[in-house]
DNA sequence: TTAGTATTAGTAACGGTTATCATTTCTAAA
DNA sequence: TTTAGAAATGATAACCGTTACTAATACTAA
């Protein structure tokens, strides 16, 4: 199977480049549909997983939530603000002796590790400083499964 | 809302304390049915949730995979086996300083963080080296994304 | 005993994601 | 250039893990 890079394909990198917001697929589609109106959200699903599959794009796992997706494929981490939703990257190097650890404990042979952290952005910590009793959670799981339990 | 130890309840946390192979809900379901054959998919869903929500219970998610749950409220990491699909506990301590790192050089608080291992487990492995070209992945996503991209 | 609340079994609905398929577009060899 | 095969597209249906809903039941505290 030959990659062909298409316009759909070329138009949806270009634009998840452009943003930093790691976008859900359903995010990308409207943002698309700008500049190809007649595109189909299978389309966008079907090249988001093409161009993961070639290394362009990273995908994102939060828990229960819809998948995001992140045009850098650079390897870096990310926090999720549990109260906006809003997904960032962490300025921080990966870390390659977190894998030799557990080669060394185990027969495993490790190919990569995910480390995702979860916290409150800064301007959600401002806004629950000045209103501590009116927020709710977004951004979060849709079940109700509390802080506690989710490993994800 | 009071939380009642239900016959169901205390079952289905009983199961799956018993159980080190982090079973998804589906499989909860059918162990305990042996024991409440009438029980319902919803009611142990829904008490997955609950016992999570109160820290009785872990729940495991590995990309686009079906979520696993694990008996074991302490913190501990995970390694899934990207053949055959398997979970298990990573024998190393949590790191505390990764939370620290990214305390330091962002105005994010962090309240939590999840560190997943992905590779091969030594039977795939000598499998692998028996049959090299006879294998199929198993326990990785549903779709096509190859390992490449996925960031989960 | 009783009133109120939580939980259950059974089942329908939900929603993000994939699969299907006829049609179109690309590619490379003739 | 043709032309044949392969890959991709748009439209839509199907999938399936998970949630929501409902009437009935079980628990709890006054």
């Amino acid at each position: 199977m030959n990659f062909r890079m298409t316009r759909q394909r070329r138009i949806i990198l270009e634009e998840l480049k452009k943003l930093h917001s790691h976008p859900t697929a359903d995010q990308v589609y409207q943002i698309v549909r700008e500049r190809i109106p007649r595109i189909s959200l299978g389309t966008v699903y079907r090249n988001l997983g093409v161009l993961a599959e070639f290394g362009h794009v990273q995908v994102l796992e939060f828990g229960n939530m819809q998948r995001r997706f992140d045009g850098s494929p650079g390897t870096h981490y990310h926090v999720l603000c549990t109260h906006c939703g809003r997904v960032e990257d962490v300025p921080a190097e990966p870390i390659p002796a977190v894998e030799e650890a557990v080669r060394e404990m185990s027969d495993w042979e490790i190919t990569r590790h995910r480390l995702k952290f979860f916290g409150v952005c800064p301007e959600c910590r401002e806004k629950i400083q000045k209103f501590p009793m009116s927020f709710h959670r977004r951004g979060e799981r849709r079940n109700g499964y509390g802080d506690e339990g989710i490993e994800d």
